[in-house]
DNA sequence: AACCCTACTGAGAACGATTATCACCTTCAC
DNA sequence: GTGAAGGTGATAATCGTTCTCAGTAGGGTT
C-alpha cells in the first residue's frame, strides 16, 4: 500500500524544536499545534495559539515553525493563496503528502519519483538532486460526502 | 525514456496569449522570452523586456505572464527565493519539469504520479484530484562541470 | 479611412506574507 | 545564583505580486 495514515505521535514538546529552548510560548505552540489537525499555515497556527496566548507575536510564531521544521518536526507541504502550508512530520523514511482539499487531512504517500524516473534521467545525462512531490485530493471520508 | 528536451517550438506571438490582443508590449515580451533559455522569473523576463523596450512596467509583464499561463504557453515550474519560476511549454500530454539548478535549462519528465500512485491511493479511499512534481537536478552539461 | 469598444499600458499605491530590528525577558548550563 | 545565549513582542521593513486609474492603441466594423 502506498498510503499511510500520517504520523502523529504524541507531542514532545523538547523535541519538536530541536537543540532550541522550550520557552512557556513555545509550550503553547506545540499545544495549540497538536489541536491543528492537517495542513495549516503559520496565520492558522498563530491564531490557534492565541487562543491559549493572547498577544503572542506573528514574530514568534514565525520563528517556532522555522525552528520546527528545521528539527524536522514539520515539513512544509504546499501552499496555498501565496501562504506557506505546513504539516506535522516526524521525518523518518522518505515520504511525500496528500493533503485532503476538504478537511487538511494530511496523509504520507510514497515516494514516486526515487527509483524508475531517477534512474532513466540518470541514463539520460541528468543527475536528479532534490524533487519536490505534492498530492492534493480527498480523503475518504470527505470523498463520500461530496460523492 | 523518461526525459526529453523540452519543447521549445518557435514563438508565435499570436497564439502566445491565447485570445488575447496583441501589442507592441507583448510582442517585445515574446520576443525577451525567446531569448530567455529556461526556468524564469516575472523579473527576469522583465529585466530581458527591458532591454527592448526601456520603461514597460513590471504590470505589463506580470500581466502578459498571466495570459500565457493562462493560455497554457507557460507553465508554473516552481518557486526560486520567493518567486514564482515558469518556464515556456506548449503544454501538450501531461508530464513535469526537471530544472537543471546550474544553467536553469528545464526538460519534461514523464509523470510518476499517475498510474500505481493514484490506484493505490484509490483503493484506500482517497481520490486524488490534482498533484504538483518538480525536479530538480543537473543537465548533462552542468553534470560534467561540476563532476 | 474613420470610428468605437475594449483590452492593454505605465505609474504608483496597495497588499499580504514573511523577515529584520531592537530593547527587554527567560532559560539553563555552570 | 549568575551570565551568556537564545526567545519574545512590537513594529518597521522587505519584497513579490496585484490593484487602481487615467490614458493609449488594437482591430473589428462601418
Amino acid at each position: 500500500m502506498t498510503t499511510a495514515a500520517h504520523p502523529t505521535e504524541p507531542l514532545d514538546a523538547a523535541r519538536l524544536y530541536g537543540r532550541g529552548r522550550l520557552s512557556a510560548a513555545r509550550r503553547d505552540i506545540a499545544q495549540a499545534l497538536a489541536s491543528l489537525g492537517g495542513a495549516f499555515t503559520a496565520e492558522d497556527l498563530h491564531a490557534a495559539v492565541s487562543a491559549l496566548r493572547p498577544g503572542i507575536g506573528v514574530a514568534t510564531v514565525y520563528r517556532a515553525v522555522a525552528a520546527m521544521a528545521e528539527a524536522n518536526s514539520l515539513a512544509l507541504v504546499g501552499a496555498r493563496d501565496g501562504s506557506t502550508l505546513y504539516a506535522r512530520c516526524a521525518g523518518g523514511k522518505h515520504h511525500h503528502h496528500l493533503i485532503c482539499t476538504g478537511c487538511g487531512t494530511v496523509v504520507s504517500v510514497a515516494c514516486p519519483v526515487d527509483g524508475p524516473l531517477v534512474r532513466s534521467a540518470r541514463e539520460a545525462g541528468y543527475t536528479v538532486t532534490a524533487h519536490e512531490v505534492t498530492l492534493y485530493g480527498l480523503c475518504p471520508t470527505c470523498s463520500k460526502e461530496r460523492g
